[in-house]
DNA sequence: CGTCCAATTGACTGCGTTCAAGAGCCGTGG
DNA sequence: CCACGGCTCTTGAACGCAGTCAATTGGACG
């Protein structure tokens, strides 16, 4: 049988045509994207064109590194398409995943003074466009409009809030619930209905899925066999379905890690 | 034996009189402590007398709760003077302590939209001295002093920095690793040279190390007790002592969990 | 078709939890 | 001043969740 045939009882992979990233964008798209931005959304289309003058483009590959711990934290980048993931090697070998993100979101350095170096390694998950400042420049804009450092305190709020839901959760927790938690966390932030179901168009190894809940591969394999057993999930390689998500809010202990729907 | 002669083997205990904590400040006590801060370090003093108006004062005993999770999020708090936990209490019963602040940190709401109720319970760990004022009044001073807001967002980043740091910690060090971190972010943090040790002069139970490091009282007692026999630290009923700080940063792995000397 | 890597599953180990009992320390009240 | 009660801390012993080691499967891609 074919890829066109798709076997009976499992459907077929629902992402299509594998969409292909965009992998570059137009000064107009940049402008676009800024503008759309937590950031920048009070920002006057005018003063936006300025603004995003300061930002310089880069394209990545999956798999390509963006910027390493311990270089000197000299850029604020954001997002403009595709998916980063923010890693933190420990001395142990151990990776840990603090969170991979997407289109508007941010990384890297917001020129706080004790922030010398970067904290964790950014690598490009897929195919991904980043814009990016200076510290310094991002400084000058942040004292230029106070709105934007608004803004920016807001998401860092809530980046903060995140980071204690996740002490909350791999202190307290075992890893079902953790894992249970991270799946909603995605589904929250890029799931879509398809199907009677919440998908979530990324690729989401149980390598990733380890590293974000503190756990080891095959224990996480173990759960995500069990939820699939159970009717709960279903995944494929570049995709993660959610058949039913109150079951998995019951496992998770109704606390789901992030709670903006939007990005 | 009275406490005027100390047992011959264990040298008594190095805080003398058992400081009373400030219970109370007077309005120009407020404002010193207020302009004090890391928020309101670059606000000139005719502004500041302005802006400390706008701060009420409340005092506690040990103890007593100031606000708790699950309450509309309506106050910014500044901890004047005394110590106070920070503190998210788990379904499984589990209670999860994020910190121990002390005087010129903060808690509470910082008004984002997002952040409707309060996430942690906030309790006074010492008698303490806090100084409120509404989230929107808050938003208010953010809005006519953008330094101060530069200077709230890198309040934040900081705390937010650490947060990863401990989500590190958790997901990838033993126990023993994590108690060992932990002592040295309050050896940093308000530590004191005596007697060619640092003195933590701060209550600190083993229930309250095994709720900042995701463990059991039974395991941290014995990881301390390793400790003591090791020479590495010493404690009693309201202090710590740490004999051989290269020690523990041996086995905290020479990454320390806060970075800043000061408060 | 063969190679490579992710995922799965099983068996065993061990760190940390859990349960339980005892020791130390302190405030209180007789 | 000492005895009592309640608390935290300590230590021991057994259990269990998750980690580790190892072998196999399965899917993707050249």
């Amino acid at each position: 049988m074919t890829s066109e045939n798709p076997a009976p009882n499992r459907r077929r992979s629902p992402i299509e045509p594998v969409s292909i990233e965009r992998h570059h964008c137009t000064p107009a798209e940049q402008v676009r994207i800024l503008a759309a931005t937590p950031f920048f959304r009070t920002v006057s289309p005018d003063h936006m064109l300025r603004l995003a003058s300061t930002f310089r483009q880069a394209d990545y590959f999956a798999g390509a590194s963006i910027q390493r711990s311990g270089e000197p934290a000299a850029r604020l980048s954001i997002v403009a398409a595709g998916m980063v993931k923010l890693v933190r090697h420990t001395a142990s070998g151990q990776d840990v995943l603090l969170d991979i993100i997407g289109s508007g979101d941010f990384f890297g350095s917001l020129a706080d003074l004790g922030d010398l170096t970067y904290q964790e390694d950014a690598t490009a998950h897929t195919d991904c466009c980043i814009l990016y400042t200076t510290a310094e420049e991002f400084r000058q804009v942040l004292r230029t409009y106070p709105e934007v450092t608004i803004a920016t305190l807001d998401l860092v709020a809530a980046r903060l809030r995140t980071a204690q839901q996740v002490i909350e959760h791999i202190s307290a927790h075992p890893v079902d619930q953790r894992v249970a938690a991270t799946l909603l966390h995605f589904a929250r932030r890029i799931g879509r209905n398809v199907d009677e179901t919440i998908l979530i168009d990324m690729p989401l190894s149980r390598q990733d899925l380890a590293d974000m809940t503190g756990a080891q591969v095959e224990t996480v394999s173990r759960v995500m066999s069990e939820f699939r057993r159970a009717g709960i999930i279903e995944s494929g390689r570049r995709w993660t379905a959610i058949r039913d998500v109150k079951a998995l809010e019951n496992i998770a202990g109704h606390l789901p890690l992030t709670t903006r729907a939007v990005t």
